[in-house]
Parts: C-alpha cells; structure tokens; sequence
RNA sequence: GCACCCGUAGCUCAGCUGGAUAGAGCGCUGCCCUCCGAAGGCAGAGGCCAGAGGUUCGAAUCCUCUCGGGUGCGCCA
C-alpha cells in the first residue's frame, strides 16, 4: 500500500465527480495534481496542490475550486477535516485509522514498499568496470556501492535489473599488464628486473609471476615477446580479474555479468556498430579542428574516421578509427552500447568517475542515434573520495606505493560501515571518509545511528518478552491498533508512510543516497519517541499489565525495524541485531 | 577558449524534480542522569539559498548572464 498514492487517487476521484456535477468543466488534465506531506506538520498530515494546477485549464479561480474540492474531500472516511489555505492548498488531515493501516501494511506486507513503477522493464546497470590491471582502490569503492545500491534500488521499484561489469582487456594496457606479469616471472625464475616503459611495479603481480612459473615452467624465460604476449596477456587478465572479484565480494558485490572488451574484436561486433551508424549516414571521414585555446604540442591535421555526435548534442563529432585505420576507444564502447540496446534493454545506466565527465555527452549521442532514440542511457558520475585519518588528510601516491585499496577499506572498517557511509552523499558530491569517524559509535555517527535503531527495537523485544508479552510477528500482524492515537507515536507512522513513495522518488531520480537519508531520519523519529518515553511514562512502548496498548506500540516499532531493515537491505548492509 | 558538475547556517551537507515561515548534524549558549540502553536528552542563537536579470499564482529548484571552485577537452585505454 502507498498511502499517498491512494490519497491522490481519491482526489481525483472527488475532481471527477466535480466534473459530472458541472462544477468543473470536462477533459482536465490531472497528471500535475500531488499529494504531499506539507513541509509544516501544522499544516495537516496531507496536502493537495489539484485546485492550483487546475486553475489555469479550467479558467476558474483557484480557491473557489479548492472550496469545492474540499467539501467532496471532507465527506471521505479516511479525511477528518479539509481546509483550503494558502493561494489554494487543500490540507488534509486524516483518520487514526489511515496511519493504523500503514503499520499493519508495514508488518503484513511481504516488502512493504516495493513498487511496481518499474513494471518489469528491463534496465541495465553497468558499474565499476575498473582496467584489469589491479586492485580496486578507494575510487573504485565509489563507483561500486552506488551502482550495486542503485540496481538493488531499481529492483526493489519493480525493474528488471541486470547489474554488469566492462571488461577493458581489448587496449594497450592489458599489454603493459602483460610485460609487467612477465618481469615478475623472470623474478621468481631469479632475475633481476627492472619496471621501465610504464610497466606496473605493483607487488600484487609478485604471486601472479609466481604462480605462472608454476604453470609453464621456463619455456619463456629469455624469449621474445612474440612468444608469450598473448598467452601471458590471457592469463594476467583472468588473475586480475579474480582479484577484482573478490575485492567486489568483500563488498557483498555480485555482477549479474562481465563483459569483455576483447570479444568485440575480430568477431565482427565493432564493424557491426560501425556500420549501423554509417546507414543512417552518421560516419564520414574528416579533420577535427583543434581545441580552442589549448592546442597540444604536437597538433597536426589529420583525417580520421567521424561519428556525427554533434546530432545527437555532442560538442564535435568524435573519431571513431585513428588516422592509421586502428579502432580509436570509443569504437567498442560504441559497439558494447550497440550490444546492450540489441540485447533489449528499455533503460540504460552507467556508472562512471567524475573523471570521465567527458564522455558523457558522446555517449549519449551513441545510445541515441544506435537505438534511434528508443533507450534512454543515463550516466551518473561518482565524486572523489577523500580520505582522512583522525582529521588528518590522508595522502595517497601510486609512485610512493601509499594508495589505498577497496580491501584496505574494508578490512578496517567493515563492509556495511563503507557501504552505508559512501552513501551519505549525493553521487556528484566529494565525499569525506574519516577511518575514525566513520566506526565512531555515536550520534554523530549516520551508520551506527541507523544500525542502533535496529538493534534497539530488539532490545525492547526482548524486554516485552521478559514481561511475557507475545510479540511473535503473527500475533503483531493481528494486534489491535487502536491504541495509537498520540500525536508522538503517529508521527512516527506517518514516517512510514512515506517509504513506499520514497522508494518511487529515489528509483525515478536514480539516487539511493536518499534511502540513506530516509533511514536516518526514521531512526531519529523512532529515538527521540524513545526518548520522549523517559519523561512520560506513558509512551514507552512496554507499559506493564496492559496488553493491548503494549503490543499496539511494538507493532509501531516493529514495524520501523522491518523498514529499516529492507532500507538497509537496499544499500546493502546488514541489520544490526545488537550493538556491542 | 569550450563543455560538464558544484556554490544553501561558522563547518559538513539535505532539500521529495516548481509549493506555504529553507532543514539536519557538528560547533556555540543554557538547562537535564534514582528513568524499557546518558556510547545521551531538551531548548536557543545562527540565512540576501554566490550575484544580477527573466519565466508564473509561486523559484534554493527552470532559462540567460556574471563571479568563484572542481573535472575534462584529436592519434593515451
């Protein structure tokens, strides 16, 4: 059930009814009409902007249109008073019983709160796709919790997702990764090596070299390139790969599906794309003119291959094969995109670095004229990460060999902690991690804030079962609810009865960091009712001897704890039953 | 030079896609522990939503310009 969403159809039902009577005149568009939560509690539980929106198209007044709405609106069970107020507000204020029903929804409901807004569609969100060349650092981590989140969020809103990872194994640096593989395999046969020519001196190759010397013995040893580019390429790819697997999966991250670059080559996909684009006379051959203002060094014109993005909103066409006939990079992200669209997703996300902001505006160009604008693609951009220690900005140096890994992350902090903190910020903004702060068990702290309010309904739980109060979930799912009727322990239903439209605004905006948001505000909600229980007596939620008010209220808080619990679900972290 | 993102309380940030008197945490000030969890609680001060125009019943939100910060800008993947 969605509250809001029920609200707004009585609305239109009551315009409807407006309209049979003559009172408005016929074929009103209600698409614009809402039901919201008015920002000032005194203003009502509910209001409705329907007279204003409707105002202009019927060329009535607004208060007058709203004078009649509200009468008709005033008549509903579930509305107790309807009060025009403003330039043509509706306030609404509702029934005890309309919150009651949130609470039973909320236990009844197998995932209160999913949506079938997405009906079914298939989307695809492709996230990380990190080189294969190492670990995941830091800014990887990013990347990778708001796309899983995000995916786990367009799944909860009714979507068909597919959560994908982009192999890049096609380009020059799996080639770099190759010969750096190979100085670590000459190492482990005894040589010495040095890494020059941009070869990566990580030491996470150092059981790589290993490991294949295990395997092929020593028919590499002193022979060209030739001889072992390609295998070696094979197999540190597929090394690299398992590491970043199992980084993800310390991150409880699981890709429905790894693409690789390297299968668009030689199979003809890239031609394909290509040649899609050439029917609809989107490809010629051409020369850039060089940027404004920054003119690199070594600028010459040169003809290139074009693909006309400037069609589709991009700045200038981009090239799409190098002066010497070789494929330029965006050739098999075009054909990956071309791949997606073929394999029929209605919607595509990526999910890229700020770093990548560039490429946004060609390859929406791409997606659109591949799909003659059928599939919308929507990249989001992950903001840096910034870390600290104890205050202190904490420096990271690739060269120094001082950068900081997605396990070493988690290993310090733990998977929820780093899932839950990187979405307290919106995507596009820089984001502060402080390996202190963020374990800090306090109020100041988002994630255990959360995590307590979980964990405390436990503990109050555990107390009503101390006073022999059945709090089973089917006695809950049965409870009589009427004795909630206190403004303090409605305002927490009524934070319930948001979830489900949340749900619907985050999935439609692509922004799991609101699910963060909403958590801690209902945890605030459900602490300071707590709270408020040290002064009054009366709205603790045991109140010894009484039955009925008592499993009432636990039902209240129960039913909190199943939603922050599906929340943190969606986020991807784990419910803590107890806090120690 | 151009494009994209950002600019909201002293600090870090929300702001439900155009709604009513702009919110939270930290910090600051003042109160509060015989209490189902004080690893807190209550209250208060604090704002020209960077600036200027525009769109309309109504703008932090949409459009234009200016200022300030970040990112990126053929053959590198």
């Amino acid at each position: 059930m969605n509250l809001f969403a029920d609200l707004r159809a009585t609305v239109v039902a009551a315009i409807d009814a407006m309209v049979a009577e003559g009172a408005l005149p016929d074929g009103l568009n209600t698409a614009a009409v809402t039901v919201e939560p008015p920002r000032d509690p005194l203003h009502g539980d509910m209001a409705t902007n329907a007279a204003m929106v409707l105002a202009k198209p019927a060329k009535m007044n607004p208060r007058q249109i709203a004078e009649g709405l509200a009468s008709k609106l005033a008549a509903d069970d579930a509305v107790t008073s309807a009060d025009v107020a403003g330039p043509g507000f509706i306030n609404l204020r509702l029934a005890a019983t309309q919150w009651h029903g949130v609470i039973s929804a909320a236990l009844t409901q197998d995932g209160y709160g999913r949506s079938a807004m997405g009906q079914g569609q298939k989307m695809m969100v492709e996230y990380v796709s990190a080189n294969p060349t190492g670990p995941l650092h830091v800014g990887h981590t990013r990347g990778a919790v708001f796309g899983d989140a995000l995916a786990s969020l367009l799944d909860y809103a009714g979507f068909d997702v597919t959560r994908e990872y982009y192999i890049n194994d096609g380009g020059a640096q799996v080639d770099v990764l190759a010969r750096s593989v190979y100085l670590r395999y000459l190492e482990a046969h005894g040589q010495e090596v040095a890494f020059e020519d941009g070869t990566y001196p990580g030491d996470y190759l150092i059981p790589v070299g290993l490991a294949l010397k295990d395997k092929v013995g020593d028919k590499f040893v002193d022979k060209g390139e030739q001889f072992w580019l390609e295998e070696i390429r094979e197999y540190a790819t597929e090394a690299m790969m398992d590491l970043i697997r199992d980084d993800l999966a310390q991150l409880g991250i699981k890709m429905d599906m790894f693409f690789s670059e390297k299968s668009l080559y030689g199979t003809g996909r890239i031609e394909d794309a290509i040649q899609s684009l050439k029917d609809k006379g989107l490809i010629y051959e051409g020369v850039l003119e060089p940027p404004k203002g920054k003119v690199p060094e070594d600028w010459e014109p040169r003809e290139q291959t074009l693909f006309k993005s400037t069609e589709y909103g991009d700045d200038v066409d981009r090239p799409v094969q190098k002066s010497d006939g070789a494929w330029t990079y965006f050739a098999p992200d075009i054909a990956y995109h071309y791949d997606k669209v073929e394999r029929g997703f209605d919607q595509l996300i990526d999910v890229f670095g700020a770093d990548h902001g560039g490429y946004v505006k060609r390859m929406k160009a791409a997606v659109a004229a591949l799909s003659d604008e059928r599939v919308p693609l929507d990249i989001k951009l992950t903001q840096l990460v910034k870390l600290y220690k104890n205050g202190e900005p904490f420096k990271m140096s690739k060269r120094a060999g001082t950068f900081i890994t997605l396990r070493d992350v988690v290993e310090q902090v733990g998977a929820d902690v780093t899932r839950f903190h990187m979405l307290t910020r919106k995507n596009d903004a820089p984001l502060d991690f402080d390996f202190d702060k963020v374990t800090e068990q306090s109020k100041d702290n988002p994630v255990f804030y959360v995590q307590y309010g979980h964990a405390r309904v436990n503990s109050v739980l555990r107390k009503a079962r101390d006073e022999g109060f059945d709090v089973s979930d089917a006695n809950l799912q049965g409870a009589e609810l009427s004795a909630i009727t206190h403004d303090a322990d409605i305002a927490l239903a009524k934070k319930l009865a948001e979830w489900p439209r949340l749900i619907e605004i985050a999935a439609k905006g692509h922004e799991p960091h609101r699910i963060a948001f909403y958590l801690y505000d209902l945890a605030s909600e459900f602490h300071g009712l707590w709270n408020k229980g040290n002064d009054d007596p009366s709205l603790r939620f045991v109140q010894t001897g009484d039955i009925a008010t008592t499993q009432a209220k636990i039902a209240l808080i129960r039913a909190v704890q199943l939603v922050i619990a599906s929340g943190l679900g969606i986020l991807g972290v784990t419910p803590a039953e107890e806090m120690r």
